[in-house]
DNA sequence: CGTGAGTTTGACCGAACTCAAATCATGTGG
DNA sequence: CCACATGATTTGAGTTCGGTCAAACTCACG
């Protein structure tokens, strides 16, 4: 149903808006010089810090995640190039962002992006729908979380990070750990899932980060 | 975290355009003549419907949804007198509402919004804020239903239920399968806790639809 | 009162977790 | 280039939490 409705928008949008502002996103990110690299696990910023900026993946993948006191950690989306994250309307970001690979991001200056957005409308618009698809993946992960089993969360989990590519053919970046944080599991039960979809014949997996799907129909059956 | 940072927030943004959006929503929702009355359980608006409208809560409940083709619900929340649903920034409702008490609802064209937005950069930005908002609040969901066992989602939630109560009493105004859609969990799972709590003596249920803290300190632990 | 939906309780089951060990991969120093 | 050390992943065995199925109970309403 995500990917349906997000194939189904950029029609919508042609004469939208959104348009123009994600292209100014995009140009504001992508300024030579407002640029940094990270390395494997480094954070990016951390929830309660103060929002001073803006980024952009431009290469690599990075997570944005919630820690509750005692150690436990939801992913809540893992951002790929292209992906603009830690967007606030207020001052402090309310989660946190840390490397999964070493990784380019963009910056541009929270500021900047705020004054802009405050003189016009277009800017302001291209921001608040940002933040409205950020939450559309958000309410489907919701679904994934509260009603499926892990056979489905897994399946859906492979089918997202599928969905770009033609052949099928995927190389996982993000850790067993990962995986289980973003789909509320644990790395054994991962683990065992995806064991279990390759004796099925669902998939192949060459070397533990590398899958390929070898019949797509079973996947999509599967993620329900 | 949520209330800590919800609480943390309106200081922050006393001098910011927020604000004054807001009160231009809740006037544009209030204007006599835009107002339904829904009955309990009647639908205000489906997923894929066109958003024409955006609403808001006067009195009464409403929850907010969505639904796998096997019928599997996922309640993503639950909207409370003032709060403003259904705003999208494309032209399709994303989710669905309906009312778990009668209400009544306030309604603004969508259009009307949209127009203000792409006038005046205030307006957008007060749209921007809301949706970014409720982008906080469903991040703290999905750490409930990630990450969090069965006794700590039913104590998160009562304390959702009685943040705003001062005497800690308050009616419950949704059924336990609302509730239990809501926490990702079963009716069954739903009322063993809540006898397990009462037997606990953390709370007490003179009604199956009132609860009472009574040890609030109890509660606050539970919840993680 | 009697009916039926909503809720609670009980008994049992199974999916996912925990703990533990084996295996695999990666990078490092000799 | 190989041997080893370290961390990541997989697999196994046993446990537990929450789900399923079924029955009893409550309560609002006709």
């Amino acid at each position: 149903m995500l990917y349906a409705q997000e194939e189904r928008r950029p029609e919508q949008f042609v004469r939208s808006p959104r348009t123009a502002l994600q292209i100014e996103v995009a140009e504001g990110l992508v300024v030579p010089g407002f640029k940094m690299n990270f390395a494997r696990d480094e954070e990016i910023y951390g929830a309660g810090e103060e929002a001073d900026f803006v980024y952009k993946v431009i290469s690599g993948v990075v997570r944005a995640h919630l820690i509750l006191d005692d150690g436990r950690r939801q992913i809540s989306a893992f951002l790929f190039p292209g992906d603009v994250f830690g967007l606030e309307p207020g001052d402090t970001h309310t989660a946190s962002a840390e490397a999964v690979t070493e990784c380019e991001i963009g910056l541009a200056k929270a500021n900047t992006l705020r004054r802009a957005a405050a003189e016009d409308s277009m800017a302001a618009l291209g921001l608040w729908d940002l933040t409205s698809r950020e939450l559309l993946r958000v309410r489907e992960h919701l679904m994934l979380l509260g009603r499926k089993s892990a056979a489905e969360r897994v399946a859906s989990f492979l089918l997202e990070l599928t969905a770009r590519s033609k052949d099928g053919k995927v190389s996982i970046p993000m850790s067993r750990l990962d995986i289980a944080d973003y789909l509320g599991l644990t790395i054994e039960t991962v683990s065992r899932t995806l064991s279990k979809l390759e004796r099925d014949g669902t998939i192949a997996l060459p070397t533990s980060r590398q899958i390929i799907l070898t019949n797509r129909a079973a996947m999509s059956e599967a993620h329900a």
